[in-house]
DNA sequence: TGTTAGCACTCAACCTTACCGAGTGCTAAT
DNA sequence: ATTAGCACTCGGTAAGGTTGAGTGCTAACA
């Protein structure tokens, strides 16, 4: 357990540290205000923090820089206490728009969100975990030429275009459709493959001619991708932060930022709330110079998102982890009243 | 003009140079073979070629590297002249593929492309120029919320969700929609805001009721934003080039990877066929280090896209060209032989 | 016992200097 | 017209010196 005086100091190295982005020496403590200490006795309270593993040095006789392990501190006991659940009203104009989109507004967000903190913001979309099916369409573009369209209820759109084999009748693949739809309308988009594999089949066995062929190329078309909306903003504002200097640092950030799936592992085992995760404690070898801080937004009926922001470890916690929290509580309550005025 | 020996010694400059991205002596030319002169004598020819503005020196006693103009005339005499229209059969696989959408075909070039080259590749789908719209349509997801989508002949989706205000009578839309559909059918993206402005509003003046507000809300939600397709490629990629350590560099580039509408202004004036643009030629700052090759694949009739690799003024100019130049035949040839067998 | 002044020590950062080698330009010889 | 020879230039690297911010430890002090 540390002293009050331990903490104060480990709270001003990290504030200093943060700001800076350099070693901390006790002189600088000392001068800076806050503690009345002499630099030899906060050298002593450095060294014992260092013993405790909160501080590192880059080299034996320079300042002191705060380890994973000071972060994690300084965010669970420092900043979890004294932050406020204000509202900054920031996304006030984004929702007043009257064309507005899920989509939109989260793309928005993300944008914004990295303009005001310079670091990197990820958005992922609401879950599949409660997002129903609105509609299933095709729509011909020639003889063997068609699109396939999948709506949602949150108004996310996919589609996907592609060749009908001359083998299939095309009034077969349009029953398919309308019994799709029939049966598969709300149901939630988790439970589509279940839903199809049992009853509708043996459905559309009953109705559809060349049942095996068309069954298998709608398949194709509409469920062979899991549609995950996630938008990045502000990529290149990493690129400002004097820790990545290093090309092949930023090599490796641009490379996972562009892979998706590794991108969505790393919100994977998320609670609800805020998140932070420092360093190593990041599942990703490409991303352990980071830290990132997520939360979580919900729409009505437990879906959920998630906002994130991804900066170096020396991250500036406390405005981040206040902004984040603001935002997310913003879209929540924003798409509260959306649903409400909206829902079905 | 050149003469032979100088067009061989700037040659053999310059793949020197683009392979090792050293200023390049007159001792190591001697003895590289190929060019069966002294030293003293090419360095006689280096210092007339830098006299005439195609080689220069990075400080007053190093190898000399090529200049823009040096690149220039390397491309347009020494390239273009031993160029064969080659094919590559690169896409082969790409092409047979069942499910495929001109937007897939699309992006999986841009990745071979610049797997292949390791520079970073852009393609810009289909201009909207000849693309036509197939069909409109909405799909309410609930009271007051619905989607618009809008699919043209291509395969390519647009979508956007939007909120009915009580105002607006369900049915008005409905009309609209039908409307729309039955008069802007084949109509190309292009004219369609004259077609919309002159036939149609008459014609929805008649049978709508509300017509004004009902017209901007659909006007708004269909027509607000010019669809482009453009599909980056191997972004990370410029990262391994020895020219750009400088993260200012790096910095600038993403930036401009970032902004959708600067990117298309880069290809706005390109004419069809091979295009190469060197350093400042470019219209950006950003990219002013920087050389873009450029590729026409075409469609049909008239429709057409672009194949661009960008890489460091340094770059292996040659190969770039020739693979360019076969994928952009490959393209259009396996989109010829769909649209005869798909086309409308 | 907790705090602080003093002092020797460490090390990155920076500067200077020296030197090497790849390269040039020019001149004179072939 | 070509080339050998030579003085010169300059980036790059390595070695040594200096500075200053910082430490740890000891001993004195409240």
């Amino acid at each position: 357990m540390l002293t009050d005086r331990q903490l104060l100091i480990l709270q001003v190295i990290i504030d200093e540290f943060i700001e800076s982005a350099h070693p901390v020496g006790s002189r600088a403590i000392s001068k800076k205000g806050h503690v009345s200490y002499s630099p030899a006795t906060i050298r002593n309270e450095m060294a014992d923090l260092e013993d405790m593993g909160y501080l590192e040095k880059t080299h034996s006789s320079s300042g002191r820089i705060p380890s994973e392990k000071g972060y994690r501190y300084y965010v669970d006991h420092v900043i979890v206490p004294t932050m406020t659940q204000s509202k900054l009203n920031i996304m006030e104009h984004i929702i007043q728009d009257d064309f507005f989109e899920m989509e939109e507004i989260v793309q928005k967000s993300a944008e914004i969100l990295s303009d005001l903190t310079n670091y990197t913001s990820i958005i992922l979309g609401p879950e599949v975990f409660e997002t129903k099916l609105k509609q299933l369409q095709i729509v011909p573009l020639s003889q063997h030429k068609a699109v396939a369209i999948l709506i949602t209820d949150t108004g996310h759109v996919e589609h996907r275009s592609f060749t009908i084999p001359v083998e299939i009748l095309a009034s077969d693949l349009e029953k398919m459709v309308n019994i799709l739809n029939d049966r598969l309308h709300g149901v939630p988009l988790i439970h589509l493959q279940d839903v199809l594999n049992t009853e509708v089949v043996t459905l559309m066995k009953m109705y559809v001619q060349d049942y095996e062929r068309s069954y298998s190329y709608l398949k194709h078309a509409f469920f062979s991708e899991q549609p995950v909306n996630i938008y990045i903003g502000g990529k290149s504002n990493i690129l400002t932060q004097p820790e990545f200097k290093d090309v092949e640092k930023v090599r490796s950030f641009y490379t996972m930022m562009e892979n998706k799936d590794e991108l969505v592992q790393l919100f994977s085992n998320m609670q609800s709330g805020m998140n932070v995760t420092i360093g190593h404690e990041n599942k990703f070898e490409a991303i352990k110079d980071f830290s990132m801080i997520t939360a979580t937004y919900s729409l009505d009926k437990g879906q959920q998102g998630t906002i994130a922001l991804l900066g170096p470890t020396r991250m500036e916690y406390r405005k981040v982890m206040t902004l984040l929290n603001a935002v997310a509580n913003e879209m929540t309550d924003a798409l509260y009243i959306w649903y409400k005025n909206n829902g079905q």
